[in-house]
DNA sequence: GTACTTAATCGAATTTATACGATACAACGA
DNA sequence: TCGTTGTATCGTATAAATTCGATTAAGTAC
């Protein structure tokens, strides 16, 4: 019937905005670097990336506005850490986006 | 021994790349539909978005450039699917990146 | 208190993304 | 051949993202 939407799925929006997180490689290092180390401190990171530390501090905000990461004080130091919680509910989401996506993929006629 | 990073990990960088491409509503939304539809005009596309045709054709061409969909003329008509193996391939890639990230964060120390 | 360290934020420059009307262009039908 | 249809691209406007130096603010050490 080729009815115009009027906006998108709220679903898919959030889940690009999610994406969105993900789509910077200093994000997806500063993740991986969380994930492993045991200490977390924001100079930490800053040393790790080739990026100055007021960048590297907006990227992090970024992480912290999608959730995927926390953070707690300590002294003048930040503490960042993964949200696992949030990180686990994002692989699920996109695993069910995936799955859709290559469920048709097998039949589709082109 | 906290040294400098010169540059990004290219990994890193080419997931980056294309969680950009899902990184939009419409991008994910074509996705969708292409798997979930048997024909993939791109008439039909357009029709399912909120947005102009110019726009549409973009968003195709930003997909096409990830490799996540294959295009074919038929006569006047573009018709568009998705790409199987670069899908499974980066919902591949994603799992692994997940999954390292999971692991670490079930140990961070904050 | 003063000096130092750590990290967030501001200000500003640059780049990239998004959007759409208008146009071009190719295939098709009359 | 001529108009129509379906898409891509161009030009342009606007918004968002990225980056960094400079500054601010808050804790720590002396």
């Amino acid at each position: 019937m080729l009815t115009k939407a009027t906006e998108f799925d709220t679903e898919l929006k959030e889940l690009a905005d999610q994406a969105k997180a993900l789509s910077h490689p200093a994000r997806l290092t500063i993740l991986r670097f969380l994930a492993a180390q045991d200490t977390c401190i924001c100079g930490e990171i800053v040393e790790a990336l080739p990026l100055a530390q007021a960048t590297v501090s907006r990227h992090l905000k970024v992480l912290l506005e999608a959730g995927l990461i926390d953070v707690t004080q300590r002294g003048t130091s930040s503490c960042y850490c993964v949200a696992p919680d949030a990180v686990g509910k994002l692989h699920l989401r996109l695993r069910g986006f995936f799955n859709e996506v290559e469920e048709g993929g097998r039949t589709a006629a082109c």
